[in-house]
DNA sequence: TGACAGGTAAAACGAACGTTTTACACTGGC
DNA sequence: GCCAGTGTAAAACGTTCGTTTTACCTGTCA
């Protein structure tokens, strides 16, 4: 159990940091400290690996953006970039490095960008009484948006998302 | 000369739905039809091929954005979705992919983000003529938000993109 | 005591990787 | 007529890939 931690925990940063093709399995059994029979054994394929990457990812992203208003919901955005860095999403480049064909891992982004759309409509919902339903996804859309800007901008793309992100919902609440 | 944008094509093709990483050697001369010898001729390295893929991509696209309006950029965008599909940026994909460690994928990525946020920057400023960094900067991250999600959900995230920057163009302007 | 569960280290598997080489065919210009 | 130049086909280079296997170590519990 702080073994399967431990070799997702190694993966993840191996993965986000030099992508999911060219983390080998070597690599990813050094990084974790491990044999490899041990991480077969615990996740069968690299696939297996990488699909239970994302859902530990998906975990913790969770837990992060358990706020109620939309202005914390970016805020908490940027507080995961400036600690975590801000390398693209890592379940859309897993998405696209695997061409889409790989069942285990397109379920995986499926479920945290189902999640993601939910949370965010929640938010909305319990922000504006009215719903809003293109809000919520002009909003999704600056998610995205400051995640993959931040990979070259940096946090500061986080905020221009806040802030904008406040004129779209004060455009719409009145 | 045109061998060279034959094997660019086809390669830009393979490497978008299968990723850099994924797309072998052997499969870029046969999809090109070519022998390797002649790829590594013209293009020196796998490397080299990506970062001339990025580059003719690049020129394709500079080419759809020469757009007067805000409205007009976002409404190539999405036309460009549309025509050509969506997997995400494939700037952002390659520097995912090699970790940011390889200098000409590096620079070819600069190179087009450089000019988006110019090219935003000028459409801005002809659009109004108070100049504004910020929105600027929010348009980007709409423009990449709209990329990204429109890989799992299609051309209706450029669509919202259109109409949230609609809104922040207006609240801009008065 | 002894079987067992769960771990390591290291070698081996065939396949695929990026790249280079060898050998040969076509074509246009002096 | 021939010599560059430019292309192909195909084999080979050594390396690395994902995965499996063999052999061994070390606690725990009946």
């Amino acid at each position: 159990m702080d073994l399967k931690k431990t070799i997702l925990e190694a993966a993840e940063a191996q993965v986000d940091r030099n992508g999911f093709m060219a983390s080998g399995m070597d690599r990813l059994t050094a990084a974790a400290g491990v044999s490899s029979r041990t991480l077969y054994k615990h996740f069968g394929s690299k696939t297996g690996l990488m699909a239970a990457v994302l859902d530990e990812r998906d975990r913790r992203f969770r837990s992060c953006l358990d706020v109620p208003t939309v202005d914390a919901l970016f805020a908490a955005l940027e507080d995961w970039i400036r600690t975590e860095g801000a390398r693209g999403c890592l379940f859309l480049r897993a998405l696209g490095e695997t061409g889409g064909d790989r069942p285990e891992i397109v379920a995986a982004v499926q479920r945290q960008k189902a999640f993601l759309r939910e949370r965010i409509g929640d938010i909305v919902r319990s922000q504006l009484d009215e719903p809003q339903e293109n809000l919520v996804t002009q909003l999704l859309v600056l998610f995205e948006g400051a995640t993959a800007a931040a990979a070259y901008r940096g946090p500061e793309a986080a905020s221009a998302a806040r802030e904008a992100a406040d004129i779209l919902v004060s455009n719409a609440s009145k």
